[in-house]
DNA sequence: CTAGTAAGTCGCACAGTACAACTAATATGC
DNA sequence: GCATATTAGTTGTACTGTGCGACTTACTAG
């Protein structure tokens, strides 16, 4: 008794499974997306052949911490090595998973369509992207994935609202149109164009790069970030539409 | 080789600790004050003697979840049953605790300073109040403690600034006084009295119990929550002082 | 040259806050 | 009783950043 005690104390508690699940956000189509992969279809694991959020267990031998672990995932998936990474939560309990108590750390990163490749082949398991209509997607998911995904979909709108993230869902260089427009993708409502201009432009954010784009009608000029892999910008305010 | 693949895909893999840390937030004599727990002073733990969060590993015999662990440390320690309690976030990596690889899954709390009874006879860890200045404590905290109370600390200021918070960090009935010397003691800096009072009142959340509460001037009305148990209200500007 | 369209600008309205100066109500000292 | 100190609470004006409609600009397609 006494003995068990010290011992627990010392961490000889029965150790929870551990996770890490990224939500990876980008444009596809003009539509917000998100990146699931297909689980084994083979019956010995939980939820074989549902779509789920690209994750897995800490590798405690390849793994530093949490978030190049994270890191780490997202590269396997995608390819991509500098994204936007930010935590959103954990989520823990005894049910969540049917191997038992389990705790998954979970990371959202934004993207923009370019530079991506999937990666389909061999080994590694089916990805899709998928459109976020609402706070979810229209497939049922593994896990309490549903529930994840509406909270990172909830968190991304709401710092939307006040925050200059959607400069990593684009490719530079961009227009100030094609800022707007995934705004507007991700608020799925329209933003006035001269309250976003004078709001970016006076962040000192972006900076113009000098040259245009041309298409069928007034070229517009192309902007960059104006310090590469420079923290977001929080405005003041949300944008808040007045109610009629 | 095949065997061990399968099995790993199982969930088999090594498993980091898993434990639960709760960051305790109060205002102690008109400071911003967070709850330390000293740990074990016998040489064989990490840390020994160290003042650390209270936290400890879930008990997946106990504990339904996460929440539900940090609720049962926080009360624990100090008696409290319903505080304001938000996720902060997770740390995890190889070397944050020398037992090995770790994650912690970090819960914050606001709680005002009637009603708690510090548990510290018998087989319970020293605990005290100790003032936080700048962002974080004068001692030196055990673990990467010191790394998590300082995210904690921005987080809660951050909020703070454009949330009704620290409605939970004052007793009811409180004066609208009462309430602005809590904003003022977490941002360490005054607060403009009448912006104060029209933010606050215009938002719904607290309403007049009729009383009064007379010292040596004139009496102040006193307030209390409109809603019990409601979520916070989020403003939609931050507090901005002009920059003389 | 005209029409169409997207880029970009302008001016004013508006909400919410910043701030200083004001009034109100109590206790205390004389 | 009356001035004084102190805290509670109000009033009026300035200011900032956004909402929004209407405008100008620059290009392509016919």
């Amino acid at each position: 008794m006494k003995r068990s005690a010290i011992s627990r104390r010392d961490g000889d508690f029965p150790r929870p499974l551990t996770t890490v699940d990224v939500v990876i956000f980008s444009i596809r189509d003009g539509r917000l997306s998100v990146l699931l992969v297909k689980r084994p279809t083979d019956p010995g694991g939980p939820f074989p052949g549902r779509w789920a959020l690209p994750g897995g267990f800490v590798d405690v031998g390849r793994d530093r911490d949490l978030e190049s672990c994270a890191m780490r995932k997202l590269l396997e998936k995608t390819g991509v090595r500098s994204p936007y990474l930010e935590q959103l939560g954990s989520w823990g309990s005894a049910r969540r998973d049917p191997r038992g108590w389990s705790a998954t750390h979970v990371y959202f990163a934004l993207i923009s369509s370019a530079g991506v490749a999937l990666q389909t082949g061999g080994n590694a398991r089916e990805a899709t992207w998928f459109a976020v209509s609402g706070q979810g997607v229209e497939t049922r998911l593994a896990f309490d994935h549903r529930e994840i995904l509406a909270a990172a979909t909830l968190r991304l709108r709401a710092k939307v609202e006040y925050t200059s993230l959607p400069v990593y869902l684009v490719e530079e260089p961009f227009t100030l149109s094609d800022l707007q427009r995934a705004y507007e993708v991700v608020l799925e409502r329209p933003v006035n164009k001269a309250a976003f201009r004078t709001r970016l432009l006076s962040a000192g954010l972006v900076v113009s790069s000098g040259e245009f784009r041309g298409g069928k009608n007034r070229p517009a000029k192309l902007f960059r970030l104006a310090k590469k892999r420079a923290a977001p910008v929080f405005f003041p305010r949300t944008f808040s539409p007045r109610e009629a």
